[in-house]
DNA sequence: TCACATTTAATTGTTCGCAATTGAATCCGC
DNA sequence: GCGGATTCAATTGCGAACAATTAAATGTGA
């Protein structure tokens, strides 16, 4: 066969198809990480890691919400959540409390601290906007095609 | 203010742009782990991780190259890679030498199990296609604006 | 009512991902 | 050569991410 050796051998669609350029997952993965690194030096300034971010964006829209419920919005379970919001709570920007009406949920609300986080977090998505190097437009269409894609990987899983 | 009481308000463009749904970095982010966990089935089979798939695409490419070679070519650095070429070891699945010239630098290579590996992977590719629901075509479109994004964020970082 | 299934968070263990530091090897200017 | 800067991988410590399990509370059917 001499798929390594010397001997030129034409590539055919799987060989292509392994190749770390064609990957869209590998577009994405490593866009997620880029997105990290520019984010990391603007939330080190309000004292967030990534995730915790997009934990306090979700409870800026709603809080008072079970854990499940934020790990429906955000993907994520509890075995990550649990103790991202203990730090959460630790570093006083949530509030987590048994339910009375149902004692297994565990509801996270906003301390003063975390709602007036939200002021500071406002300059934060310019930053993103000017490091992308696109226009809001652009970056909208974008976000739908991926969204688009994530949700139909994610009905796949579902079945 | 009022900006979380009862009273209407008029939500700004800095209020739009916190609004998780409008975060094409979530988008990214909750993508990527989307594709993982589409992976994840798959890459049991062939005992990997998906970084450590990664790893593999980048070696059945080249291999005989540096730790730093390859942390460049995946946008990851030695304190990542290093456990897990390590465990890629473990597996032997590729072997891990001192350069005679060089010896800072540690060449990674594959074994004949490394190898033979992509064979079983080469059915990887298509299962993820069927599974994003979209043309070849589509996706690589697709895959090339996210790239391109990655790169304007890396170009921000390097400055 | 009571057994049994389901729901919900928490816990445990493994693997990334990265910042910061360390230590060894190499390079470079003089 | 020699000394300081640089490069490279490894290490340490912390924070995700997730599978699998646990434990408690709740719901359901006979």
């Amino acid at each position: 066969m001499d798929s390594m050796g010397i001997m030129a051998r034409k590539p055919t669609a799987a060989d292509q198809a392994l190749r770390l350029d064609n990957q869209i997952c590998f577009a994405v993965y490593s866009t997620a990480h880029a997105f990290n690194r520019v984010y990391k030096p603007l939330l080190d300034r309000l004292g967030l890691t990534y995730p915790q971010y997009l934990v306090m964006l979700a409870l800026w829209e709603r809080d008072d919400v079970a854990v499940k419920d934020l790990g429906e919005r955000l993907f994520l379970d509890s075995g990550t959540l649990t103790p991202l919001l203990k730090r959460l709570e630790a570093a006083e920007l949530i509030k987590r409390t048994r339910s009375t009406a149902d004692e297994r949920v565990v509801l996270i609300a906003l301390t003063p601290q975390g709602h007036a986080l939200r002021e500071k977090a406002k300059a934060v998505p310019q930053s993103i906007l000017a490091a992308s190097d696109c226009t809001v437009g652009e970056l909208m269409a974008m976000k739908d095609e991926i969204v688009a894609l994530r949700d139909r990987l994610n009905a796949v899983l579902g079945e």
